[in-house]
DNA sequence: GTCCAGGTCGCGC
DNA sequence: GCGCGACATGGA
């Protein structure tokens, strides 16, 4: 099937766990409205443009299947060819990466049954944050979000995507987040002035580099066996992955036992739970302590007062 | 102008 | 281990 385009359009079904709710897991987070991804509101899509291991830059639509029997996410690519079947298969595992379809949430929600008191914002289904088709990304996207306001978080993911990124085909205003090795080339004079990195360039560009000179191999750090501990010290290993950078990232990597806390969350428990006043990060773990090993979730979705 | 943002680093103690 | 100033940039 061709697109207005002229591009290649090809569609795929992924099976989901139940219960699956493909819209509170699109959206939940922030990540959404980062580039290149996109909520498509009118028709419930989330979109990305995505560089393809072999080079293909394709755009990704994902929706909620509508089949009754089973939950499926329908996933459309859009390119320039047909995908090879290794093409094929790296969509599968991105798409199922990205939604978190291969994460058991069934103990957070049985938790959340037996605890008394607590109302968060869950529906059936939800639970899942929204992750980067790559850790690569999502490490960047989390360092851009230190220090600084959201708007800004926004502006600066959306320069290194507009600035830096591949597009598809030639259509300028579609182009995937950069490479490791686009990011290395830029340098960190580019990345401070034109990108608007501010000092988090140096943190960036000596990520990138580390990681297209092979130096780091960030697949190491989604194995499962590793205790989440040892993840924590490895992710701090990081230059400018602090505290709250690595207790983000390991939400992204699935593990929700640390909180992460900024200014927004102390915020938030400050008003909600301490009566407006300051809170210690002790007083602010003993909060969330009941939720053992889903702290994370239970702050995430934890209702405003 | 001044303050600070969904923090982190490197320093001195 | 803990406290402190510096750090780029833009918005309030």
């Amino acid at each position: 099937m061709k697109t207005k385009s002229g591009l290649v359009c090809h569609t795929l079904q992924e099976s989901t766990p139940l219960p699956f709710d493909f819209e509170s897991t699109a959206t939940a987070h922030g990540w959404v409205m980062l580039r290149p991804f996109e909520w498509h509101r009118a028709t419930a899509e989330l979109r990305r443009i995505h560089r393809l291991n072999s080079g293909n830059v394709i755009r990704l639509r994902l929706k909620e299947g509508n089949s009754r029997a089973s939950s499926t996410v329908q996933v459309t690519v859009e390119t320039v060819a047909a995908l090879t079947p290794i093409e094929e298969a790296e969509v599968s595992r991105i798409v199922r990466r990205m939604l978190r379809l291969d994460e058991d949430f069934n103990e957070f929600y049985q938790l959340g049954s037996q605890l008394n008191g607590w109302e968060l914002r869950l529906r059936p289904g939800s639970g899942r944050l929204l992750r980067c088709p790559t850790l690569f990304e999502d490490i960047i996207y989390t360092l851009c979000t230190t220090n600084i306001t959201w708007s800004g978080t926004i502006r600066m993911v959306d320069q290194l995507t507009a600035q830096l990124g591949e597009p598809l085909a030639d259509l300028p205003e579609w182009r995937a987040f950069p490479t490791p090795e686009a990011i290395a080339a830029a340098g960190t004079d580019k990345l401070k002035q034109v990108i608007g990195l501010g000092y988090r360039s140096t943190y960036v560009w000596e990520l990138a580099m580390a990681i297209a000179e092979g130096r780091l191999d960030l697949q190491s750090f989604e194995d499962p066996t590793l205790s989440t501990e040892a993840l924590y010290e490895s992710l701090r290993q990081i230059k400018g992955v602090g505290p709250y950078a690595a207790a983000t990232l390991l939400m992204i990597l699935g593990r929700y036992e640390y909180l992460a806390i900024d200014t927004e969350l102390r915020t938030f428990v400050s008003k909600k739970y301490f009566a407006g006043q300051p809170a210690s990060d002790t007083q602010i773990r003993s909060i969330y302590d009941p939720w053992g090993r889903w702290q994370y979730l239970a702050y995430w979705f934890d209702t405003p007062l």
